[in-house]
DNA sequence: CACCGGTAAGTAATTAGTTACTTACCAATA
DNA sequence: TATTGGTAAGTAACTAATTACTTACCGGTG
């Protein structure tokens, strides 16, 4: 009759726990200013007490740490396996975007995420991770490049790491605009839109072209 | 020889006062995130009082709408005054992203605003007026290519839409690379580099070209 | 010119409400 | 029973906004 435990408390394991807080956090990115979500937030998220997340992460940097961590790693992984998919290095440069894109779309407080991190000016090693893994980014996309160039697929004189920036810097505008319109259904149409002007702008005519 | 007043009290008019208390939010917002920005801080900068800033802005949301609105005033001024002064459509597109470059060197805490006022999911006034800007802007790139394209200076089948969005997103990441390192004082050249990437990617081969 | 009164820019102190984080205690489980 | 994930009730610090009051400036009038 005096049943007060109507749920019966949901007692997680340490690290199950913190993976759910680092998915929770990810999920509010995707609709608040990471900047904004509060620990109470959070843990309203997971109908915890605010309290408990202090056993799983003594500070909230802790957490922004993990997911930083969790984002670094998933879209790393997302980027090589496109890689090794391809045939050809500019085939794998397109089907990163492509992925990227596709991992912004299911993982949508992700880029919000990075951004709000990025923009902070103090070098937190929120923000040093996130900086390792777009360090390692473009080195993967230099690596396509330089292979592409050896193979005669890039245009002669193309400044191999401007192209990697303007490959970088599209896809974040395009997930810039996204939040603009509220909305990354339309980004993977955007996208394909996008990718034949990189395309035509790093590689090399062929000679005998059809009109 | 008791004199108490030793700064002799600043009595600005309100128009001065109010765009002190806009030119103080974009010099702190270089520096630090804009959702950081306190009312405090910015009345510290100033060597006001924080209430006095609610003298001439009822709430802070007002202070941040003046923000928006200077930002996008004089962004688009700038752009303007760019494309008028080029000779062709596609030099003025090579106008606008150097010009616009130079404004983001020269206030370095405009796009860190604009971003972080994007991303918010609510559609604060705010918000609706940097789109309205970025719809202005996006409006002009879309005019310049299209007498481009009526010239003849493009290249066929060019998507006009996707190369406005290609041309935004690169500068958006350039200005987050430039957040990334730290400085923006290698923006420019990074812009140099990657600006004849996009225009192979858009302009039409011309028949006899040299090696 | 000097005085006076209204207006508006300023201050200092205080408010209610949040925030990250802590503490004391509890209960499940290994 | 010792450990650990959990709660609930705190706390100190900070935030935007408001208050009562002060001070500078400016345009008539005596």
């Amino acid at each position: 009759m005096s049943d007060i435990a109507v749920t019966p408390m949901l007692r997680l394991s340490g690290e199950e726990r913190r993976a759910e807080i680092v998915d929770a956090v990810l999920r509010l990115s995707a609709e608040r200013s990471p900047g904004l979500i509060t620990t109470a937030e959070i843990a309203r998220a997971l109908s915890l007490s605010q309290g408990a997340l202090f056993k799983h992460f003594p500070r909230k940097e802790d957490i922004w740490l993990a997911v930083a961590e969790r984002i670094a790693e998933s879209l790393l992984a997302t980027v090589e396996q496109a890689a090794q998919q391809a045939a050809s290095p500019l085939a794998a440069l397109h089907g990163i975007f492509m992925a990227h894109v596709g991992f912004v779309i299911e993982h949508p407080g992700a880029p919000r995420f990075i951004f709000h991190e990025l923009q902070r000016s103090v070098d937190s090693p929120v923000k040093s991770r996130l900086r390792e893994m777009l360090a390692r980014y473009r080195q993967i996309l230099m690596g396509l490049l330089e292979t592409a160039e050896q193979q005669g697929e890039l245009a002669e004189g193309t400044n191999k790491s401007a192209a990697a920036s303007l490959f970088l810097g599209s896809i974040q505008g395009l997930v810039m605009q996204s939040m603009l319109a509220g909305s990354s259904a339309a980004m993977r149409q955007q996208a394909e839109a996008i990718l034949p002007i990189f395309e035509r702008g790093i590689r090399r005519e062929k000679s005998g072209e059809a009109a």
